[in-house]
DNA sequence: TACTTATTGAGAAAAACTTGCAATAAGGAT
DNA sequence: ATCCTTATTGCAAGTTTTTCTCAATAAGTA
């Protein structure tokens, strides 16, 4: 990972620190095309980090979520699973098949608009999980 | 509740069985004016069915879900709560103070269109969370 | 009243996290 | 290079939440 220098220093920069654990996860995290829950982290992980444990993991995940590095995204399984931040997007999820599907968050502008002005909450483009059928599954 | 003989028939109907459990379970989410955890409603309906178990509720409220008289919702906790599913809406939820405002789901339907058109998914009109700030936590 | 089987209770167990504390090791200071 | 401070980790135990199995119960029908 050619970033893990600006990382790095971005984390001392508050005064956090670098860790190997922590540069694993994030590894692990860049090389999943798909969102990952802690165990499947952990799985991973422990391939390259010897002696890395199930602990480490969740809480690297939460201090990761907690400086935007990394998002939790809740799939109505009960349990969050993670991914890297980069650009911010929403699943439609099949309720079928479990197939996932990113939209971009743009189609969401318009809406985010609307609900601000009539709550006058200030969201945070947080994800969504949206479900539905698949066109694979509609045809059943 | 007047509505528990039609709730019973409709149960039947499907060639399953009303009980007092469920109906002391659809009970208590009826009287709540917010969404319940699982040990929440627990606690609820231990009062007045003596020796119903835990593992009750949550077989219950699965089914309550599948055949759509609940609804469960993700607030971000990672623990899914629920509610009587009466109108569709969704939630904003202040990360801040955890308050929670709902809003109707029409200003959604524009979206859900766009988006079935984009994906070819057919969505369902699933619970969505939001997070943001609300108006008082803003002026912080 | 009897019968079928959906549903429940009980207890154990699995899964998903959490906590406390001592040991380790980053990163800055010397 | 070496020391120091303290952020971070590992370890072990504990908690919470949820699931599973299976025999007992009871809802609804004949």
């Amino acid at each position: 990972m050619s970033c893990a220098n600006h990382l790095a220093d971005s984390l001392r920069e508050r005064g956090f620190r670098m860790t190997p654990q922590r540069l694993a996860i994030m590894h692990v995290l860049y090389a999943s095309p798909k969102h990952l829950s802690p165990a499947q982290v952990f799985d991973q992980v422990r391939g390259t980090v010897p002696g890395v444990t199930e602990t480490t993991v969740y809480r690297t995940l939460e201090f990761l979520s907690e400086h935007g590095l990394v998002r939790p995204i809740h799939l109505g399984s009960g349990h969050p699973v993670y991914e890297i931040r980069e650009h911010d997007h929403h699943h439609l999820v099949c309720r079928d098949c479990g197939g996932t599907v990113e939209v971009e968050n743009s189609l969401f502008k318009t809406l985010y608009v609307q609900l601000e002005a009539a709550t006058g909450f200030q969201l945070a483009g947080n994800h969504l999980s949206l479900f539905g059928l698949c066109p694979d599954c509609q045809r059943e």
